[in-house]
DNA sequence: TAACACTTTTTCCAACTGGTCAAAAATTCC
DNA sequence: GGAATTTTTGACCAGTTGGAAAAAGTGTTA
């Protein structure tokens, strides 16, 4: 009689319609941001009635909520394996790489994210100025050491941070111009690697020729 | 009695009350997405009354319509700019140096766009596939010629321009983020010139050391 | 099979949504 | 100044919104 209305599932059904409801409200908060989903859109895209989906989320709030919790988890691992033992060309490389296959495989998270960044990130803020800064932070530390080195060249890794958020991002969020700009032709499956080896190319060398 | 309705404004009055809807609905908008936003919220941060705010408008759609023509105007300007005959680096120098600017100076008109985009370019997508993929195959036509005379490196001209907009457009869509993590001694007026310098050392040479 | 917890549906609600309309108020123009 | 026009307001409407309540159904298990 009691609703679950807890966070922790307790039955297998329960287990079972928290993901399918957070899937579909994965897909409609992704494309109308969290003011503009509607907990009966979420609820046809489940395949069950309104009341039903509230049953196991007691609000929009929390449905949103832990769906933004999951992501920014999902979200921080590549920056995480950063690794300040490895190579530092290979290292970057691969983050690039890494990142670039979230934005394909997980363009609704990406675009979930940049909703609430583009509101400004109310329900993510703290998250960003505490636990994301301490990561960049740190990381941010380690790719100064290399360039102290000479491993690579001296610029600013909060920047360079930043640029490969944005470049390997843009590929899931602005998706339609991407592809309505490459066409039927380019803008196919292919368009993932072209991307890939387009950013190598210019991460690593940019586009002076060099000698 | 009959209220103006078309878009063209008769009066000094229409127009200055055109313009006041236009900023504050560009506000929120920008903010919250289409669906998001409501009349009622443009019509306060415009500081009148909904009917009235509908006496120069006559949908929500209308206005929306108008800003997000408005600003693709604007949007295009830099990229229009572009000169084949011009020194190509420093043609593409400028280039981002143009649009990072318009990220500074028109943050509300980036983050419109990228709702726009986050929720497929639906008012848009005309445009993408029209006049702005003909002027990206135009300009990307430059580009390759400059790229077979070697005076830049051999690379994918459209994903060039892609990173272009990722990384400018980043600093206006991405603000939170931006301020939050580099905290308040780097996150204000400065980072966009750090930015600046940032991204043409990443165009110009990219991050191994050269010779 | 009967008591039990778990799930689903039906009904409902108050607040909000985009938008209309007629009358009142302000402005403009002669 | 007064008529004509433009602007503003207040009341209103039908549809949607997030959510509550309670009853009806569905297992599960002693």
């Amino acid at each position: 009689m009691a609703p679950p209305s807890k966070v922790r599932p307790r039955t297998r059904i329960q287990r079972e319609k928290q993901d399918v409801i957070l899937n579909a409200a994965l897909d409609v908060f992704s494309l109308h941001g969290f003011r503009g989903a509607t907990i009966d859109q979420i609820a046809e895209a489940a395949g069950m009635s309104k009341p039903n989906l509230l049953y196991y989320f007691s609000s929009k709030e929390e449905i949103h909520r832990r769906l933004l919790e999951d992501m920014l988890d999902l979200w921080l691992d590549p920056l995480r394996e950063f690794d300040a033992a490895g190579d530092p060309v290979s290292e970057l490389r691969s983050y690039i790489r890494r990142k670039l296959e979230m934005a394909r495989d997980f363009p609704r998270e990406s675009r979930l994210f940049a909703n609430e960044m583009l509101q400004g990130a109310p329900h993510a803020i703290d998250v960003l100025a505490g636990e994301l800064k301490a990561l960049v932070d740190d990381k941010a530390g380690v790719i100064e050491s290399w360039m102290r080195e000479g491993k690579i060249t001296r610029t600013d890794p909060y920047h360079l941070i930043f640029s490969i958020w944005a470049t390997t991002q843009h590929y899931a969020d602005f998706d339609v111009q991407v592809r309505a700009v490459l066409g039927p032709a380019r803008g196919g499956e292919g368009r993932f690697e072209d991307a890939a080896r387009y950013l190598e190319n210019l991460f690593m060398h940019g586009l002076v020729p060099k000698g």
